[in-house]
DNA sequence: ACTATGCTTCGAACCGGTTCGACGAAATGA
DNA sequence: TCATTTCGTCGAACCGGTTCGAAGCATAGT
């Protein structure tokens, strides 16, 4: 392997002279720097990232430690990854990505060996496991998702109050006066999945405030059985007119449900979701939604977190708690409910 | 931070001793040993990475090439990086992911740099320009997909001759006379994924050999395109009863095609794809179908390099290139064509 | 003529591990 | 009893960068 030993030797210098060429850290004559180059281009030189971490302790790499969960869905994952890691490469950042179903663990090797300058954690839950351990590594961390206690990192969410706030609002402006909500399965919520009822209590009080009926019922997450949910629920609330959902499954299979009922949407029903509009694409969903935005979520998380790496934030400057407005993507699925027929 | 020196003095012995006492490499007294470890316990030392991997030149890091291609589908692309990342980790090594759009720039970086042990490629091309660039490095590269040229990389993919005559025996078995196969678009072959014409001819030929007619055509990968073109498709040849899928849009589409034509699989067509089971669960696709196995081919790809760093392989040991035997999932949407109406 | 100044460059130390050769003490053998 | 081997430990060198202090040299200032 081509060392800096081999490039001064080139260029006939002393190797700090070529480490100042290359860095520009000291001002080196023009005529040296040219000499410096062209041996790193005829070497073929690339510096040896264990070296320079070690003299610089920097490694120039992020840590993004993703869960895998079950019933998570697997493109909203790919868009956290890819968020994170095309905005990393911008920031001249490589991405060390951890999978390791022990979550605590991974984070502590990853921080302990320095491996890593920051780490940004998706699917953060309300009391998470490596928050501890995240609070007492020397790197800072982002996350995406909000825990109960944000002390000491960067947090990056969608709001999700106001998301429930704005889908019964938007119904209730068009004039709906009864709802059903789908949610997601309560063991979401049990696992850490705080977001399912701040979604869902914002949306109650905003129907309360404003006289509307609010069924709002947890779903599961799995077909069939969220299909025949929805048949029941249609059944069980024959005057409802509009149908919010804050469950991808549910989304999904609505389509189906609908045509087996003879429904469209927004004639008979009116339909919101909470969903990327990534997922909208690959279920051809015709449905308006609340754009939960995971490929920005993860492009805010590392730039915030470079930002602190980089000490551009002033030292032991606050942390940050952002919402990201919810968006509503007008798929032209709601509409005024049609008229009683009482 | 806590170093090898400060385990050292707390232990009362030079930094070789804890070393060795660590490693296992030298003979070092049960009593000394655990003094050291019990220092590394008390004071949380855990070795820097950089450090460890400017002394020994291993890394212990596998830099993952992702692809993110606009029609690729995003969850098979997540059980790529869970089989790789989940084998990865299982043998001791991180994963570094690059999903960096100038893949042969990203692949000369972090191997030059030696940041990582070996390289995986996903979503290889026919004819890869990462694959110049892979075979100039010092390290080992596996890949995921089946390039023109092989030589110096162990390869990994599905047998998609296999898969074609295997889609077409299984409904020749049980009696169907025409068939249809519907690839993905052209473009994609254009692009470099020859696996859509490797399956493509497979079929054809193995159709030939049993007299069958076979009618190949390639679909759009979008919706509601592709939606269309199945209509068109059943239009044009009414008296096809098996529908073979080598286009995952299609078979998210078939459905509701179906549906809308008031057949069912497989009473009035009998319907193979090739797809992952992870795709089939996402969709609720109730088709049999060739399993694609990603989550294998990352596990197998991940294996063998690993066994190349390590040199488990002996030195210069002859470069590998494994299919995966397609597997027929059965979901029950074949059996003997219906009765021909004339 | 002599010192102050600025511009370049060099040498050496350092980052935190690993590993080789050597050395002292204890054990073994003759 | 002395030579030899074995065992356990240490010191030093090394991996390949970065960075600090100093030194050489030319120019400018007085």
């Amino acid at each position: 392997m081509v060392t800096i030993g081999d490039v001064a030797r080139a260029a006939g210098v002393s190797r700090s002279t070529v480490s100042y060429a290359l860095s520009g850290k000291r001002a080196i004559s023009d005529e040296v720097r040219a000499r410096v180059e062209r041996a790193v281009r005829e070497l073929g030189y690339t510096p040896n990232a264990g070296a320079r971490a070690l003299a610089t302790s920097q490694s120039k790499v992020i840590g993004l430690l993703a869960r895998f969960l079950p019933d998570e869905f697997a493109p909203a994952m790919m868009q956290y990854i890819q968020g994170v890691s095309d905005t990393a490469l911008e920031a001249g950042y490589d991405i060390l990505l951890c999978s390791d179903p022990n979550g605590p663990r991974a984070l502590k090797r990853i921080t302990d060996s320095r491996m890593v300058d920051g780490v940004v954690l998706l699917n953060v839950a309300e009391d998470d496991d490596r928050l501890p351990v995240l609070r007492t590594a020397p790197q800072p961390g982002a996350l995406v998702g909000l825990p109960a206690d944000c002390t000491g990192v960067d947090v990056f969410d969608l709001d999700f109050e106001e998301a429930g706030r704005a889908m019964v609002e938007h119904l209730a402006a068009l004039g709906h006066r009864e709802l059903i909500l789908v949610s997601q399965p309560e063991h979401v919520i049990e696992r850490g999945g705080a977001y399912v009822w701040r979604l869902q209590d914002a949306a109650l009080q905003a129907a309360a405030a404003r006289g509307l009926a609010l069924h709002a019922v947890f779903g599961p997450s799995t077909q069939p059985e969220i299909g025949r949910e929805l048949h029941a629920l249609l059944d069980a609330h024959p005057r409802a007119t509009g149908l919010l959902l804050n469950n991808e499954a549910a989304a999904a299979a609505l389509p189906t449900v609908l045509h087996e009922r003879h429904l469209s949407a927004p004639a008979d029903l009116s339909v919101v979701g909470r969903y990327s509009d990534e997922f909208a694409r690959t279920f051809s969903l015709p449905f308006s939604s609340i754009e939960s935005a995971p490929d920005r979520l993860g492009r805010m998380a590392v730039r915030q977190l470079v930002r602190r790496i980089e000490r551009r934030e002033p030292e032991g400057a606050p942390h940050v708690v952002r919402f990201v407005s919810p968006e509503l993507v007008d798929r032209g699925s709601t509409a005024a409910p049609p008229p009683d027929p009482n």
